[in-house]
DNA sequence: CGAACGTTTGAGATGACTCAAGCGTTGTGG
DNA sequence: CCACAACGCTTGAGTCATCTCAAACGTTCG
């Protein structure tokens, strides 16, 4: 079940079972790489699509003097650059934070998937369309929050999203990120980051120690960042799924 | 000719006549609007997607607070909001900057026109995707540059972009923003901007008065602003293009 | 045990913000 | 045609958030 997490429990969409097992079998490969990998390079032009299973991999842009800025951390369940398909070619980089486990699907074989399957097609598009809504989320981030705000909205986000895939119960997740990551991630330097997580501590809000975050007071959380899940297409109901 | 600036110039894709003359059929309407005003809020069920044809939109997230934060502006050619049509429902607003002219067209109307059709459906997916590189690229310059570098970056991108259908020469545009837009785009403060806009001319390097940016110094500008255009997948060959 | 890596803390520098006031231009109504 | 309101731009002074540089500490792993 490598695709079962992939759009799951998102509003306005749904996969139905015949197009996962027509996308389970457009799957060439199944890889693991080990953390801190760089899977493609800016500029590569890609064959094949990633789709993560396992581990959480991200997305950056390089400064000329060297330093990194991430544009997007990917969950399980993420198809991690469905956007090559149509583009060909990246203007960004894609590497691995944890250990993962990934699926490669190449392009031919999605083209031959989505041929006269318009709806399917669709659904694709909308994948790559919440990557570009989280995008938007992160420029808010940057541009009209504080330190505080920025790392508290990126934890409920980690949080919405990890739960919407089972990965989080809500208040506690592993989430295999450095304080150096988390400020690649806000757009602020690693001693700083350090110094709203013991603010974030101190106050009870939230603690991140050894990987795992655990959100002592949610609606602290969502206050000081400002956060409200709606651009995340998480359909409302997923905790009721099976019904 | 509504749409004749939709893609254009693009690397890795191209409208072919047959086409544009579809896409035009697929116009319902053209309407105007005046400066300062909200095409569409948050939220909103759309089923019609906006192609602007003259003038600037943006669009925005806004913060309970009330202030705004920029996540896109748009120039004559864009497919403003063609995210819609797989999502149905925008996570941000839409705003006119200037008086605006643009096209509207259906989902519906659209859905017809893609049938059957799936490398035009291709195309359009790619100019969305276009939309979320812009993002990204916006992501890199609120967390790795400082106050004139994002400016700058931002400067340079409009410059090139307004180039790119014929409403730039390379080094002088008209560009219908405030002081207190840029703030929103590249989230400062008004005051700020007009500090850093100032130094920018005092250092020659580049002017921006009553609405036209003049740039003195392209090498200067891409060199504070660390600019690489290649984000924005247009084809480097453009000038040449009735060749 | 030592190296490597991530975290923690301190002190001082600086970039950007806030508040506040003045200026210039444009458009409108008397 | 003038006066004034509205809006956007400009500038100054003081404050605060974040950065830089530097050092020390803890843990993990070979």
């Amino acid at each position: 079940m490598l695709i079962e997490r992939f759009l799951r429990n998102k509003r306005g969409v749904s996969l139905e079972g015949s197009e996962v097992a027509l996308l389970q079998q457009a799957v060439a490969a199944v890889r693991h790489s080990e953390p801190r990998q760089t899977i493609i390079s800016q500029g590569e032009e890609v064959s094949f699509c990633t789709l993560l299973v396992d581990g959480l991999m991200c997305r950056y842009i390089d400064d000329p003097s060297g330093v990194r800025q991430m544009v997007a951390v990917h969950v399980p369940g993420d198809f991690v650059d469905l956007h090559s398909f149509p583009m060909k070619e990246l203007d960004h980089s894609i590497a691995s934070i944890t250990q993962t486990t990934y699926a490669v699907v190449p392009h031919q074989s999605l083209r031959q998937v989505v041929e006269g399957r318009e709806e399917l097609m669709r659904k694709l598009w909308f994948s790559t369309l919440i990557d570009a809504s989280i995008h938007r989320a992160w420029l808010f981030r940057m541009g009209r929050l504080g330190a505080l705000g920025r790392i508290a909205h990126f934890l409920c986000e980690m949080n919405a999203r990890l739960e919407s895939v089972g990965l989080s119960d809500g208040r506690r997740f592993v989430l295999g990120l450095t304080q150096a990551d988390l400020a690649e991630i806000c757009g602020m330097t690693s001693v700083h980051v350090n110094r709203v997580l013991r603010q974030l501590r101190e106050r009870n809000v939230c603690t991140f120690r050894s990987s795992i975050v655990t959100i002592e007071s949610p609606e602290k959380m969502v206050d000081i960042g400002s956060f409200d899940p709606y651009y995340l297409y998480i359909n409302p109901g997923f905790g009721h799924k099976m019904a």
